[in-house]
DNA sequence: GTGAAAGCGCTAACAT
DNA sequence: ATGTTAGCGCTTTCAC
């Protein structure tokens, strides 16, 4: 595993002198025609005499030449990019909402522009700032700032703005979301319906709405069986929904509760980082402790043991948004709507020592609501 | 599950009228100064007496003013944002190299475009044309087209372009590579170690470079043990590397291959799809069929079985992407650079029947090479 | 069918 | 310390 280091080097073959950008105007220039023509072949090529055209065209391929978006949008025209500002890039979740916000968005022209927080309202600042600056045509945002009013002000400087996997609150914004607190309620009911008395929940900081309202729902499973929720739902806190925290949790998990029989998590990539934690301590899964968790992201189905997750239709979500998306910035007179889903719960290996896993709601239909 | 539909309505706190951009010449007016003053404060803040500053800043508040990208950009600014083009976001390797560049960056004040191709000769020049247009400040790449012409261009026309995950191959441009002729090596001997004489490879289109250099390592291994590679690599391809292709490859390689007792998938994502195929199929990885991925993907080991896989310093990958990138804009008498990673084999469960799982090359030391 | 010219919002050089 | 002004590269009337 020693290679010796590799040398290569490549001569540039630009020469070190910063090459100038082309303009409309050389352009013009090599095909002896005002500037306004050939804005008018980029622009509206019909009205140009096709000789006119051609000659242009040829200038165009010849210069190398590409119109600089800043001049057009200065001049009026509209932003082709749309923000997108999720938590985390890394997480499988986000990725499929964001391929779903893709599809929709790009056969309208569009591009996304997106910008990872890691659950950082400070970035989060950051990024719209920069977003704004940009004038970009929209912004579909999971947002890890508790308040929602620089979005509502965002919102109401033109730019349309769409929560992801967050409700609005009664603000000025279009949402799609997903019933996080029955997403809870589900998994706790699960593990509380398997017999178990005492569960842990891995969660995230709570100024992520996401874990709040798992949280409450958590807790509602517990009342409804008549439980003690500060009692059968024990909360350990990490500061963040990546696989490290889900992995070093379960260590100051095991340490803090000695007698544990189950776990939940606030999303998959904790509950992977569980899994892991426990192997390592050599605890076995579902034998010995029983583990659920948030998502049902692709890989989850094939994990050792397989997790039982709470699932949650994340392209759909994606698509959803971009559709609010462009509906809001076609018509400045729209209605601000929110539209939501319904999670549903997975029922897998991990929960559970049954020698036939099966999916347990793998026939109830998926419901999309909305007003 | 049948939930009655959601029935919710936000009244528009805006008015139906599109809101005008507030503009420097309104601050200016507000705090009754020039647009040269405001201009400085923004830009220049020490040049502007403390009181006015405060008069303007207080403006800028009041009425929400952010400044024009488009205007300073015309103006001579550098843009902030950096392309990023990428075969696909759902792919945790692309993600977590997405990351380390993003680290990087992020620092320096600038904001990535992110572009997924989806392996896409097409899309990838939509999206070239498009970044270009908004004269990011550079783009990192990893191509889905075959010729890299077309990125050259790109450099020569004053935008710094480095390849991901792609060597230069003599063309002027800088690059971060991991070996994969190596990395195909690395899997394909394993299993022939392993006793195998004939190994299913699913591969992706050989118009990805990765799947090109993984398929010419398997079959120098296979002609390193003195096997007529031909015989000793069956290739299957598929038409891209999702977790889906995968699944549906795994089908059509049982029809076709019925006796085989390896397989070895150009990525981690075909080869999770692989896994889930044969379990679908009721076939015992690894006693029956052995498996190896490529990429080491977060979720490999905790797989059921883990997989083995080809490990790629991912973060890594994009973090030395992203210095080469700075250091190209700083200096354009700058010469390209080829920084060169090598792969390393953590073999796993679904590859050995063996009780005691390990990490074959746990300590091998990941050595990085540049010229 | 084509050209001339105004101006988008901003920065920077120059005046005051 | 602040104001004035000339463009940046383009689109878009409006003449010709």
């Amino acid at each position: 595993m020693s290679n010796p280091p590799l040398r290569r080097r490549v001569s540039p073959a630009i020469p070190p002198a910063a090459p100038r950008r082309v303009t409309i105007r050389e352009v013009a220039d090599l095909a002896r025609v005002s500037i306004g023509t050939v804005s008018n072949v980029l622009n509206n090529p019909f009205l140009v005499a096709p000789v006119t055209r051609e000659r242009v065209l040829g200038a165009i391929a010849e210069t190398g030449f590409v119109r600089s978006t800043a001049a057009h949008q200065l001049r009026g025209g509209k932003s082709r990019s749309i923000g997108v500002v999720i938590l985390d890039v890394a997480n499988p979740f986000f990725t499929e909402m964001v391929r779903g916000a893709e599809q929709a968005l790009r056969d309208e022209g569009y591009v996304l522009v997106l910008c990872s927080t890691d659950e950082s309202a400070e970035r989060e600042r950051h990024y719209l700032r920069l977003l704004e600056e940009q004038r970009v045509a929209g912004v579909l945002i999971t947002p890890a700032e508790r308040e929602l009013d620089a979005l509502v002000a965002l919102a109401g400087r033109g730019i349309p703005t769409v929560l992801l996997d967050r409700e609005a609150g009664g603000h000025a914004l279009c949402s799609v979301t997903v019933d996080d607190v029955r997403g809870g309620e589900l998994a706790a009911a699960h593990l509380f319906e398997l017999g178990h008395r005492r569960i842990a929940f891995v969660n995230g900081p709570s100024s992520i709405r996401q874990c709040v309202d798992r949280r409450r729902g958590a807790r509602r499973a517990a009342r409804q069986l008549g439980l003690v929720p500060d009692e059968a739902v024990v909360e350990l806190t990490v500061p963040a929904l990546t696989i490290e925290h889900g992995e070093q949790g379960t260590e100051r998990l095991l340490q803090v509760t000695p007698r544990l029989d189950a776990v939940m998590c606030a999303n998959d990539l904790l509950a992977l980082g569980v899994l892991r934690g426990l192997a390592t301590a050599g605890i076995k899964v579902p034998d010995e402790i029983a583990v659920v968790g948030y998502d049902d992201v692709a890989f989850a189905s094939m994990l050792s043991p397989a997790l039982t997750s709470v699932r949650q239709p994340k392209f759909e979500l994606g698509v959803a948004a971009a559709e609010l998306l462009l509906e809001e910035s076609r018509s400045h007179a729209h209605e601000h709507r929110e539209v939501r889903y319904e999670p549903e719960l997975v029922v897998r290996a991990s929960s559970q020592a049954a020698p036939h896993p099966r999916t347990a709601a793998a026939s109830s239909a998926r419901r999309r609501t909305q007003s």
